[in-house]
DNA sequence: CACCTAACGTAATCATTCT
DNA sequence: AGAATGATTACGTTAGGTG
């Protein structure tokens, strides 16, 4: 039967990753000093630093804070904040994100589809369904990654409503 | 082969949208 | 307010390029 790992060679020579970017020299330098200023770009950030796909320089960063053993949280305070500013010190970063694509109904459906076909989609497919639905790969990629969480938290709630059962008897609550 | 590091997986969480 | 779901993070793994 067909294992859900990610990582099954049998049915490999399949090319399923973007192709090793390699950044010139001169990017390098920008990532860098990008990264020294700020270890947390938004998303308006990373696309200023040069002309390449945002995910990419997203992944860069997240290598890079990994590889530099980063412990720092994405908290992020806007300068103004001053002395007796806002009474809650939430950590509302007002760090911008890539806006929220929203899906029609039937880009969703066609996203489905494609889903329960194969829910482990190398490079090749997600781009000829991201061009299909109009939509850029990486979101198709974030997309893939959600529903497959999602998925794997409905079978394990599933599983403890199972067990659930048992245990249900002597509790306070 | 060893080393570096881009790409990518999961799990958790943040944030927005909708009911 | 809470459910759904897209976006981002930490962390671990996989794999491509080079010495």
């Amino acid at each position: 039967m067909a294992q859900d790992s990610p990582s099954d060679k049998t049915v490999a020579t399949k090319k399923c990753r973007h192709s090793r970017t390699s950044f010139t020299e001169e990017q390098l330098k920008i990532l860098v000093q990008a990264f020294s200023q700020n270890p947390y770009p938004g998303y308006t950030a990373k696309q200023r630093l040069f002309n390449t796909e945002e995910s990419r320089i997203q992944i860069w960063f997240q290598n890079r804070r990994a590889r530099h053993g980063f412990l720092e949280r994405p908290k992020k305070n806007l300068g103004s904040s001053k002395d007796h500013a806002s009474p809650k010190e939430k950590i509302q970063d007002g760090r911008d994100r890539r806006c929220r694509t929203s899906y029609s109904s039937s880009q969703l459906q066609t996203l489905k589809n494609a889903f329960t076909e194969n829910p482990y989609l190398g490079i090749d497919s997600r781009e000829q369904l991201a061009e299909e639905i109009g939509v850029p790969e990486s979101r198709v990629q974030i997309w893939f990654q959600n529903r497959r969480s999602r998925l794997r938290i409905q079978r394990k709630r599933g599983l403890e409503e199972a067990s659930d059962q048992r245990q249900n008897q002597g509790q306070d609550l």
